[in-house]
DNA sequence: GTTATATGCAACCATATGGTTGCATGTCAA
DNA sequence: TTGACATGCAACCATATGGTTGCATATAAC
């Protein structure tokens, strides 16, 4: 679970995501070409990736493929928006009662 | 928007956003209390989920108070929701075809 | 079989990150 | 006004992170 979060911190690993969104299955040495840094480079994100359960690797002779696993992170993630939404009608009620004490305040949520 | 995912990145900021659905509006000392380490990283911690836009401050004399602001980040993170979302269900259709070709596979996305 | 291609592994490096401590400042309360 | 309390600021430190390069290995192609 903080594996996720922590794999979605990194600006390169999200465009790689980006990537797969696009076409899935991408090989290594495919998803390097488009970032400007090293293949060694690209191989760890990815590796993370794999680490948080957000790709799968198939390996296709000496090809390495790379596959979006969107199961786990779909309900994780899920049950962050969901608190957030909570959050966000509770804010209305919050903004309605602009005036009230500081004690009140505290218990709005 | 690397900036929410980065922020939500940390055990800690997790937590402390957790405390935050919990009761909202507390201190900077409520907040500290829970946590094993010093006022000093707390104040941290909260001045990057600040600067996230994930929580907004109101200075009540000498109290700081730390309320959630769920807005920004509902938006940003149902964009990657509804992706996965896609992706899980093509992903069946992935599955089912499992003895495809390698260029169907990268297609199938 | 030789050469080119796709990748892994390991050492190394600079910077970012998450924590600490010490001191300064502003507000509440006696 | 004096003291306690809530916080900020700055310096500092250890480790994590994101990148590099060099070399090794396995598969494909000629």
């Amino acid at each position: 679970m903080s594996d996720v979060f922590k794999a979605l911190a990194d600006d390169t690993r999200r465009i790689l995501l980006d990537q797969l969104f696009d076409q899935n299955g991408q090989t290594l040495r495919q998803l390097t070409q488009t970032l400007s840094m090293s293949r060694q480079a690209v191989s760890k994100h990815l590796k993370i990736l794999e680490a948080a359960n957000l790709i799968t690797i198939h390996w296709q002779g000496r090809e390495k493929l790379h596959f979006i696993n969107p199961v786990p992170i779909a309900e994780i993630v899920h049950r962050w928006v969901g608190r957030f939404e909570e959050a966000r009608l509770d804010m209305l009620v919050d903004l309605k009662t602009e005036s009230e004490t500081k004690e009140e305040k505290r218990n709005a949520l």
